[in-house]
DNA sequence: TGACATATATCGTTGATCTATATATAATGC
DNA sequence: GCATTATATATAGATCAACGATATATGTCA
């Protein structure tokens, strides 16, 4: 990725899972698309995003066909299956959980209100 | 970490910084300050915390010192330097723009509104 | 012809975090 | 008295996500 390549880990897939859980994406659309859609913030790598594709197929997450192109190499779309969609769902509540939890410690936790 | 080991990365030590920017603490203190902060949400290890605080050390982000407990083990404190607090606010500024970015994606990018 | 964008793919490395383990002291239980 | 647990710090080895580098093939443009 980019920005502070550190806060990164683990959110790729669910970014990933994101953009196939609205439709089919090949895997060059999806780093053009995650750009786009952060501003200009996420620069996924071709080499993190192939690699990362084939573990989620190897996990039933995504199936892939083979379609032609107008002009160029036959691209490889992605779909996200039932099974893909459910772990999504997790995946997004564990960040929203995580990312608030981080988000209450910034704030200045030292007075932390109950319920 | 817990809850999801993958969404950790890169994010202990602004959160350990985090606390030390309000006050000195030694370890075992950190483990417990944040638990308490996140509501049960980050449990850091041992095994996490005191090595990252020996890095902290060799950048010059913390210095350390010893003081002695009523009862047990004599403590080691440490304190943010001026330039481990500088590094503090750049971290916490770039976490602020990684997690508005993921939000935004996972919101539905598919409409951004410019501006 | 060479450079560049499109498009997919693999390999070796890095590095943050984890688990397991080690040490030492004080309090608690048997 | 002796074992267990909590406090407190520390290191070593393993894991694994992401990276950079590299390879491939095609089409377009200069």
């Amino acid at each position: 990725m980019d920005l502070d390549r550190h806060f990164v880990s683990g959110s790729i897939p669910l970014l990933v899972m994101k953009l196939l859980d609205e439709k089919d994406l090949y895997g060059y659309q999806m780093i053009e698309e995650l750009r786009r859609r952060s501003d200009d913030t996420f620069h996924l790598r071709a080499g993190t995003l192939y690699p990362l594709l084939h573990s989620l197929e190897e996990k039933g997450w995504v199936t892939a066909y083979e379609r032609e192109a107008s002009a160029g190499k036959p691209r490889r779309y992605y779909h996200l299956t039932e099974q893909g969609r459910a772990a999504f769902r997790e995946k997004e509540t564990a960040w929203n959980a995580y990312a608030r939890a981080v988000g209450q410690v910034l704030k200045g936790g030292a007075c932390h209100a109950g319920a």
